[in-house]
DNA sequence: TGTACATCAGTGAACGCGCGTTCACTGATGTAC
DNA sequence: TGTACATCAGTGAACGCGCGTTCACTGATGTAC
């Protein structure tokens, strides 16, 4: 305990410009999921988010190029929730069924915050980014990726670990894009007969 | 061979018409066919379909309500076409392998025709469609899931046939939207890495 | 201590463009008498 | 056989609207001297 008085790291005034412009990035990507919470993920546009941050829309391309780029921004942000809880899984789960565990709660997630879902998608199937943007995507599939091959070498599949880890991946987006207006069902069912496809297909990867 | 005469069917004024009309529907729907051959899917619109049919693009509302009933014309005579191949191959396959096959064949045709593949993407994402046109899609849908049904009811899975039918439909799906855009990879190897995932899939329901 | 100037965040208004859809009109064909 | 009228397919022009993005400007704050 010689010594208690924290030496605060040099910070000089560009460093605290640069820490106000990130904080007000910030503030503008926890207004946008704020609106992806209310209005479906297609319908939200740059003067509904400016609204929700209180500033107005031209502001917004003050902090980001361009629309795609914020939206990004809010969907990396979900990843990284996504990896989080698979860890916090991964540690609380040492027994057995580590596999049905990980689907359902990526179910669970990308059905209570279905714009995350929604922008998946559009990055797959629509989404024209720029070269940097996409690595930063890739960047995190692999992240997740990672994740599940780990579980599989744990459980010593026959198949290819990182092959499996795809398969499994690309069957649970699926699902989730396949049942998502099951005609005639309500949410919950909606959610339930999801739950019950991942549960099938991750005892069949078992 | 007592009557070799072919006896016409009684054909009114306004059956030739009604006749008509849908052949004028049909050469519509063939332009557009040929329209998503060339350009992405979400490029297409009502002008370059009216051009490539040689008519004014209001002459088309004379003959389709709208946009989306026109693109759901073309992506259920996709549909019919995919129902017809599974038909073949169940035909031309009586040995083990069936369910590969058809996984392998879906792959191929949806990655060939691409637009038909967006086009389900489309009306399971973003469609708003009338409750008609629901139905029809649904009609289609329960068409393909059939399909694959009876494979698995032929094989004997231990699991309910139906749902092992909807798992598959969607993890395939789920295939042909997460790598389709594969980071750095031509076409080619795209469409050989889902089709390995696909084999791997089937594998997998046997 | 004051003055002139530079910087820069924030903004409302406007631009631009695409595109589905509708309108008002034309001209050909059919029908009644 | 001819005339007046109705029907209806086809059309170019225009409407409407959304919405990402940019512009020209304001006003506050910082800086030089």
């Amino acid at each position: 305990m010689a010594c208690t008085i924290e030496i605060p790291e040099k910070q000089t005034f560009a460093d605290l410009k640069i820490q106000e412009q990130n904080a007000k990035r910030k503030v503008i990507i926890d207004a946008a999921e704020r609106v992806f919470g209310v209005k479906p993920f297609h319908e939200v546009n740059i003067r509904d988010i400016a609204a929700e941050a209180g500033i107005s829309h031209a502001t917004i391309y003050r902090y980001f190029p361009n629309q795609q780029t914020l939206f990004l921004e809010a969907f990396l942000r979900g990843m990284d929730e996504i990896l989080a809880r698979i860890d916090a899984i991964a540690a609380n789960n040492p027994a057995g069924n580590l596999l049905e565990a990980v689907v359902a709660d990526f179910i669970d997630f990308l059905t209570q915050k279905d714009h995350y879902f929604r922008m998946m998608t559009h990055f797959m199937l629509d989404g024209e980014l720029a070269p940097e943007l996409v690595e930063r995507l890739n960047n995190t599939a692999r992240a997740l990726l990672n994740r599940l091959e780990a579980i599989f070498t744990a459980g010593n599949t026959t198949e290819n670990p990182r092959a499996m880890a795809r398969a499994l991946f690309a069957a649970i987006n699926g699902v989730l894009i396949t049942f998502r207006n099951y005609p005639g069902r309500d949410r919950q069912a909606v959610f339930d007969h999801m739950q019950f496809l991942g549960k099938l297909i991750a005892r069949r990867f078992n």
